[in-house]
DNA sequence: GCAAGGTC
């Protein structure tokens, strides 16, 4: 007893709750935070555009310089720092690698002012819950993770000196000002995924093919049933004439089979986006931002998580008090249960550890904006979610013949909707067969025969990106809405209907790339680096081997590059 | 005029 500390948390939010918990515990503890990372590293402006050659920047890193780029933070950290040196330090920013890195950044404060502290402590929390706390807190540590700090320091490093090499080279051979050729670990292989696409496009061969549509009726309802393809019209045309003088086809299958859907998992970040894109036909990045408003306003809970589970100790009383008090407050009826409904989450396997899943935190005025869209998703998902029921329906399929010609229909229905009610966002559409019987004659009321063509897979919409993104471990759940926006601007795709068409310059930008290794386009570059940061963290490796030994491959790829510099200038070509 | 990672 009787120690004073100030603590230092990674953002204000965090920082709200623990004062809230050291004045429960009666702790002494001044408490602050930051606004994430308080320093950025950089090359020295000694080394900036145009000032060394580019491969300089592999040889030179030891060159490169923390810069402080949230002043305000940083002159404020350093003010309590030095009128409150008495106290003890306690670094508690998030659970992960860069949370350590923060944390590292406020320790070189600290010493920056009173020189490194005899003592200092690190308490790791996995999220906000007076009882993990308590645990954090009588579990704290003497000193940050250090391979850690390297972990995510060496991806910093990685990450700079490679897409400084890289952007400049490309960008002084093009010699067009303004935009520069970037390339980045990240935004490449997104990139890349639309070339590719885009590709498969062009590859696909077009065919055109026939079949026969025939109107048939059961108890009264009328069904389209259709047949196999024909590759000639003839051969379809004189069968259709053949089925038409006969004048019935006979049922050979009927089956009925009862399908389950269940309610929606908690939400997580990757699934706001990828649904609201499509909702709301904006862009991830767009959405993200709203989402990040209607938490630092209080209506939502933390918008950037990996987690789609809850833990047991979640108390689910105010999430759904405040959905059962907006304006859609109507639709608690439809929880299992009601009038008494229990929470009863369906559960995913993700936990980042640092946040739980998004849920409502208090009712957001029904004023039909962007901001109303988003928490009206957050606020049904939920409920669906944590109070809905799982729904089913029935799959039918039905097939008659004449001859060798086999029709076919299908037809799906719900019998009982369930979590629909609360979530209607992608609910199909009912369209049921009725019952047929095998062996049954069924009239032909009309026959006729219809041409298709086959169709090539379709552009990437963002969320096909962003589910791209997350399977290939592009991007963090923070960071992954920036990268379809950051080839946009840079012209190297643009986005028409809500789908990602590449530009010439993106198409020969991956073309030339991978012509000189493969690993400068794909995810690759990404699942090494992810791989070397394991490495740092189970101590296989210091940072320095780490990063000698990937910035030898990546120097080479680089040498490689610059023997086809004259290929470069080919990029800038006509624009568009 | 560069990267990717935090967060407001």
């Amino acid at each position: 007893m009787g120690e004073k500390y100030i603590v230092v948390a990674e953002k204000p939010s965090v920082a709200r709750e623990l004062r809230r918990f050291f004045k429960y515990m009666k702790i002494d503890a001044l408490t602050t935070s930051t606004r994430g990372h308080i320093y950025n590293l950089d090359f020295p402006s000694d080394m900036g555009w145009g000032k060394v050659e580019p491969k300089e920047l592999f040889e030179r890193y030891d060159r490169i310089v923390y810069k402080v780029v949230d002043k305000k933070t940083y002159y404020n950290l350093k003010k309590l720092f030095r009128t409150e040196r008495r106290r003890i330090l306690v670094i508690a920013t998030d659970n992960d690698s860069e949370g350590e890195l923060i944390g590292y950044e406020i320790l070189r404060i600290y010493e920056e002012v009173n020189g490194r502290p005899e003592k200092y402590y690190r308490m790791r929390f996995n999220s906000l819950d007076y009882k993990e706390l308590r645990r954090a807190w009588l579990k704290k540590e003497r000193s940050l993770n250090w391979r850690w700090v390297y972990k995510a320091l060496f991806r910093t490093y990685f990450d700079l000196i490679t897409g400084a090499a890289f952007t400049r080279i490309l960008t002084y051979s093009v010699g067009r000002r303004g935009n520069p050729i970037s390339w980045g670990s990240c935004q490449t292989p997104t990139l890349y995924f639309v070339v590719e696409r885009e590709r498969q496009r062009k590859a696909f061969k077009r065919e055109k093919y026939y079949y026969i549509a025939v109107e048939v009726e059961k108890n009264g309802v009328r069904v389209t049933l259709t047949s196999q393809h024909f590759k000639k019209q003839r051969e379809a045309e004189y069968l259709a004439k053949e089925i038409g003088e006969a004048g019935y086809i006979t049922v050979t299958k009927y089956s009925k089979e009862r399908f389950g859907e269940r309610r929606p998992l908690p939400i997580a970040t990757d699934y706001l986006l990828r649904d609201l894109t499509r909702i709301m036909k904006i862009d991830a990045a767009e959405i993200l931002s709203i989402a990040e408003d209607l938490y630092s306003r209080g209506y939502i809970s933390y918008p950037r998580t990996e987690t789609d589970r809850y833990p047991a100790t979640f108390d689910h009383s105010q999430p759904y008090k405040a959905v059962a008090e907006s304006e859609i407050g109507g639709i608690v009826v439809y929880t299992k249960g009601w009038p008494n409904p229990k929470p009863n989450p369906r559960q995913g396997r993700k936990d980042d550890k640092a946040h739980p899943p998004i849920y409502p935190v208090k009712p957001y005025p029904r004023d039909g904006s962007k901001h109303w869209t988003v928490w009206e998703y957050v606020a049904r998902r939920y409920l669906a979610n944590a109070y809905g029921d799982d729904a089913f329906g029935f799959k039918q399929s039905v097939e008659a013949v004449y001859g060798d010609v086999v029709f076919t229909g299908h037809g799906r229905y719900y019998a009982y909707e369930g979590f629909h009610k609360i979530f209607p966002y992608f609910r199909a559409r009912d369209n049921p067969l009725p019952e047929f019987q095998v062996g049954e004659r069924l009239k032909v009321l009309n026959i006729e025969v219809r041409t298709g063509r086959t169709e090539p897979p379709p552009r990437l919409s963002e969320a096909d990106l962003l589910k791209m993104m997350e399977d290939h471990g592009i991007g963090t759940d923070a960071t992954r809405a920036m990268y379809p926006r950051i080839i946009v601007k840079r012209r190297y795709a643009s986005k028409r209907g809500g789908r990602f068409t590449p530009s010439k310059l993106g198409m020969r930008f991956i073309e030339f790339l991978e012509e000189i290794d493969k690993r400068l386009v794909t995810p690759e570059t990404r699942r090494y680096v992810e791989e070397m940061m394991r490495r740092i963290e189970e101590g296989e490796l210091s940072m320095e081997q780490a990063l000698e030994k990937s910035l030898e491959i990546y120097r080479s790829l680089f040498d490689k590059l610059v023997e086809h510099k004259e290929e470069i200038d080919g990029l800038a070509g006509d624009k568009g």
